[in-house]
RNA sequence: GGGCGCGUAGCUCAGUCGGUAGAGCAACUGGCUUUUAACCAGUAGGUCGUAGGUUCAAUCCCUACCGCGCUCACCA
């Protein structure tokens, strides 16, 4: 037990064992979701079909309004929340046993639906079951959790007694389950491929890296499933998609955990700007699928989800905000220093940093920036039309990068020279040896491939207004509380 | 990793310009059969994040550490 047990709940444990009963039972009850009832319920006025029904609901009691010989307690389940009503005349025996109950516990309440004079739906409770004790007393009942460490330590009670949480995650399930439908209407498969990586590939990121046993050998966590998703191309699966979790081993902040989830998908015969279209239609049906509308609300500004987005050249953009062209590197170089961006050496990047540091944060959007350098597109091919420029676009929106895509590069002597360049460049984020086996799967032929990727938990962010990743994670990456690991807590109960 | 801020009862928060702490909710006891942040009366609950230092005396001042939040950097 750790110090959250609270002795007056466990002294009830024990005499609910002595009665005989099981504060613990094995078997849960047979029960009609709340919401369902409270649609059957109708009003006073306009009595549902279940009005004056026997009905059983299951759920967390939230509280206990004490009145003597009647008590009202809210209960909660994955559907909704309805009032408890247990008073004397109608639980006969039952009734000193009341007393066992808390705050917290999860029961199952058999009665009849009515209504109070206030008009309140009811379950007039005729019988109530334990089905779980609640040793730990839950949060204070008006404010709930709202310590933000602690909502994210015990996200267990976060979900039930802070407003709005579990409605956040709710939305997050039916993006991705939407995300799936629409795919699949769109002839695509899911795949999986793996996680622990040989090589590194398919981003610029560090990695984290972890050790099998019985191969001796060091292994990555993905940064991305690019090259893996691109092989299938090959292999003639032709449209394809993972969502995918990333781990990249860099710093957490507001936008960024170590562990992050994308969708990523490949369309052979297909280039950027159909990427785009599916980008947009894709966007716009999730807006309506937990927004109702192709409006979402985020950080304060509202945001116009439908097709088309505007689509922004990168080169124009570098123009107007820094007054040179992306390639003249001395004005680009001058630029930099005046801006205070530190000069690795690699002139691409210290052009991106410059573009980065002026642009991004201004793009309100949703918009498309497209036609990147090919300098920094090192899996994408050229236009045909203009060789210093890459069929890539990133979608951006609050300023935020939320997706990025390209037309991909399926020459595999093109690729090499450029997974050559990358290994010369000895960065840590990027790899340390060609993925030559990539090149080969290249070698066989890749048909002509748009490919994207798209940040869900940013996505889930915009859609739901929620200004901080970690507030659209179960559970976000944390410190342990208490590395000392005194006697029982595994967190943060003291704090 | 840098900067700023925070850490007091299970939860939400006061407070002490240095003299070892309070409220509301939750819990416990009693009262109340239509409340909904129920109400009324009473009880109990705290190594004031951890460890040092200064001091007659530290929850308060100083230092370090731990954890979290915001922010900058890196990235998605």
């Amino acid at each position: 037990m750790t110090e959250l047990a609270h002795p007056d709940r466990l002294a009830k444990v024990a005499a609910i064992r002595e009665s005989g009963e099981d504060p613990y039972p094995a078997r849960g009850v047979a029960s009609t979701p709340v919401a369902e009832i409270i649609a059957g319920a109708g009003s006073a006025d306009d009595p549902g079909p279940l009005l004056g029904e026997k009905v059983t609901v299951a759920g967390r009691l939230l509280g206990l309004r004490d009145f003597g010989k009647l008590i009202f307690a809210p209960l909660l389940d994955r559907t909704g929340r309805i009032q408890t009503g247990l008073q004397k005349n109608r639980l006969g025996d039952w009734w000193p046993r009341r007393k066992w109950l808390d705050g917290g516990d999860l029961v199952a309440v058999t009665g009849e639906l009515g209504h109070t004079q206030k008009g309140e739906v009811t379950v007039w409770a005729s019988e109530v079951q334990l089905l779980a004790k609640a040793v730990a007393p839950p949060p204070e009942k008006w404010h709930g959790l709202t310590d933000k460490e602690a909502r994210y330590r015990r996200r267990y009670v976060d979900l039930w007694a802070s407003e709005g949480v579990r409605d956040v995650f709710v939305k997050r399930s039916r993006i991705l389950a939407c995300i799936r439908r629409y795919l699949d209407g769109e002839g695509y498969l899911e795949v999986e491929t793996p996680t622990l990586h040989p090589i590194m590939g398919g981003a610029t990121a560090r990695p984290f890296t972890t050790h099998h046993n019985a191969l001796d050998m060091d292994f990555y966590l993905r940064i991305a499933p690019e090259l893996y998703l691109k092989r299938l191309i090959v292999g003639g699966l032709e449209r394809v998609f993972e969502i995918a979790r990333n781990f990249r081993n860099e710093g957490i902040s507001v936008r960024h955990n170590p562990e992050f989830t994308m969708l990523e998908l490949y369309e052979a015969q297909a280039d950027y700007r159909r990427m785009m279209e599916l980008t947009e239609g894709m966007l716009e049906m999730l807006c309506r699928e937990v927004n109702g509308g192709t409006r979402t609300t985020f950080r304060g500004q509202e945001y116009e989800l439908a097709a088309p987005y505007p689509r922004l050249a990168y080169a124009d953009l570098f123009r107007e905000h820094n007054g040179c062209d992306f390639d003249d590197q001395s004005a680009v170089r001058a630029r930099a220093k005046e801006l205070e961006i530190r000069d690795a050496g690699n002139y691409w990047k210290l052009m991106n940093d410059v573009f980065e540091a002026t642009v991004e944060d201004h793009l309100s959007g949703p918009a498309f920036v497209i036609d990147y350098p090919v300098q920094i597109c090192p899996l994408a091919k050229a236009k045909p039309d203009d060789p210093r420029l890459a069929e890539r676009f990133e979608l951006f929106i609050a300023g935020m990068e939320l997706g990025n895509a390209f037309t991909e590069l399926n020459d595999p002597a093109e690729q090499q020279r450029r997974f050559e360049d990358q290994v010369a460049d000895k960065d840590p984020e990027t790899p340390g040896e060609v993925d030559l086996d990539y090149v080969q799967a290249l070698e066989f032929g890749m048909p002509p491939t748009g490919g994207l990727g798209i940040g869900i938990d940013r996505l889930v962010m915009v859609l739901t207004n929620q200004d901080s990743i970690r507030d659209v994670l179960l559970f976000p990456a944390m410190r342990p509380h208490r590395a000392d690991g005194e006697h029982g807590a595994p967190d943060g109960a003291e704090a």
